[in-house]
DNA sequence: GATGAATGAGAATTCATTCAT
DNA sequence: TATGAATGAATTCTCATTCAT
């Protein structure tokens, strides 16, 4: 049938225009989420920064708590991807190129993880569901690692799980202060010292040799 | 005047009485905050868990806001006290010490503690007015101590404001499941086993020395 | 014009359709007011039960209120049939096949009479223009008909008002349940029996004579 | 303790004001229901036709359906007198009594009725719980003295069962205006004539004696 | 000081109706 | 005509705060 395609077509263009503001009632319910918390923002004030009308929201979701559980859902790739990153750590630069890749994270996601981080804080299923699982799976790679590491010789005889936690909390204090909103983006050339810095504080230590 | 001083000692009493009050009722609100956040906690909540009618608070605090900052402010001084302690670190044994105390978080802290991390994520006052003036203080003042000890030879000449940074997040990380409450109190042992890691960590590095 | 046959057909079948449409609307809204109550029926399910659009439904209504009311407007022809009949009460056989009759409510008619009679208990409109104006009807019919075979010796001379009342009372008692759902139909039989109990007690009472 | 009685008194008298303040509410909601219906009765109007704020009708109950419900309970009380009087049918005097009495609505009873009937059409739970319940306890009383009267030959050997939903359904038919909200009450002379219209016509029938 | 019922502004959510496609 | 996303007024319910007792 000719008019297939042509239907198909409208098909299409509806659903883009249907997922692009899907998009948009999220990218603004993060940004308000991110400044004010979930808690003290009202569904008013995201269908605002939507431009949208209020019940328009309900089209999209169904209620204020799935709009939180689809942002934090949206932070599962790229943070998904962050974790299996972890596999990749072999020496010196692959480490700096992990760390570097931490640092990237895009304005949109900056927004989607605060709004992500606070509710975790206090709401235990989020805290669970998208922090806790992939901290520890994290945890348990770093972990692998290091026992590894140190079984052959490669690194000093340290409590593995220890170390790793250790680790993963350089990780958080240097991405905490732009997620919380506090200091604005890195440029890229203080990234790569940054980068630098924990590999070299974590392989070498602080004491000087003598 | 012979009355004064059983005047006094009512007064006293009283005094005495009302200071209890307000404490039990701080006490409460905190361990409501932690459980459930802020924002979710409902007045009536916090009267309840503080066993006294609703109307009752508004005699010892303005609003439920001022609640909020007391609880602040009662972390005010074991805070202080640890920021303090930063200024006395000198060898190995005096950070271990250091990092033994800042575990030693009674469980009523610990409810204060995270009633105010979890709202200073989202709240810029709380944030700045008692987390972030701290957090400076003890990063300016680890800043200034990794640079005096590198001057004189005794550690390796790294960045001191950036170790400083990566050191703070070690700390946070060992206490942040606690403070979340996902995970209980440790044990007096575990303590120390960890306080010796963080410092071993920090000064001699994970690589192994041929 | 040679055309006009042809064009006419077309009207003829696109007239068609419209009505069947109509007709389909209209059942899936009696059938969900029948369910639900008019107030707790949404348009979109309505749209779902009629498997159309909900934009559909206000091409053949200009809203929500004119589908019930042209549900009301549906039970007009069989109610006025029923009324009708009261005129040919003659004898005991009549009479039985009169109550006959009204329990052959059809499956359909069952849903648009429940979602009227609902309405009128909670709707003076609806209630004045299609419940009470056919009971008044009714009642004055039957109210003729007893003074008048009253007069002529065949009846006792009882109130004929008060009576007919009665009797429409021993009428509805026997359709509500259907109608309200919660009896099914009865079978042909049980039918039959009923209306010759009713007769057999509004013609000869209860007491049995010596 | 000689305070007691006194502060016994002043709890008797707040307990006394709130059972007050809750009658109201319930009466207010009950006049609200009956003229507009559950469903289109916002909590609004029921706040404002109770002189009281909105926020008051949920310190009286948890929910708008509650009020219906405590509604529905109110009726039960004097419905229950009503089906234990069915107990008492003796004679002819015992039978008009009763009629009389249930024509004794108060006011205040009618809009409890009147809501909690409208409400049956449509909600099978409110149906089955307050009203059903108890038509088929009347049902079974009634078809239970029938039959023992036609088996020591004082009434006609009739279906008991079927003749008890006849009469029933009398009943309801002279109630159902007065409930309904279409004639009001009834003067004391009217229903003496009418409960002896119903005796007469139940148990002597409309035919004519040779 | 203690109480808890009353308040009403404000929140989330629903839904009849409109209208661009 | 048919569609279904968009709308926003209206609704139910919550909760911090007040105040008479």
């Amino acid at each position: 049938m000719a008019a297939f395609p042509r239907n198909q077509q409208f098909l299409d263009r509806r659903q883009r225009r249907i997922d692009r503001r899907r998009a948009e009632i999220l990218a603004a319910a993060a940004r308000t989420f991110a400044e004010k918390g979930y808690a003290n923002t009202t569904t008013r004030e995201i269908a605002e920064a939507a431009d949208v009308a209020e019940g328009t929201l309900y089209n999209y979701f169904a209620n204020k708590r799935e709009i939180l559980l689809a942002i934090a859902h949206e932070t599962e790739a790229p943070m998904e991807a962050a974790v299996m990153a972890t596999e990749h750590i072999r020496d010196r630069e692959s480490v700096v190129a992990l760390v570097e890749r931490a640092l990237d994270l895009q304005e949109t996601q900056v927004h989607f993880l605060r709004s992500l981080l606070a509710e975790a804080w206090v709401d235990d299923a989020i805290l669970q569901q998208f922090v806790a699982i992939r901290l520890e799976r994290t945890h348990r790679r770093l972990t692998a690692f290091i026992a590894e590491q140190a079984a052959v010789g490669a690194l000093r005889p340290v409590d593995p799980s220890l170390t790793a936690q250790l680790i993963i909390g350089m990780f958080v204090a240097v991405i905490a202060p732009e997620v919380r909103g506090v200091s604005g983006p890195r440029a890229p050339g203080e990234r790569r010292a940054l980068a630098e810095a924990i590999v070299d504080l974590v392989l070498d230590g602080l004491l000087a040799r003598r």
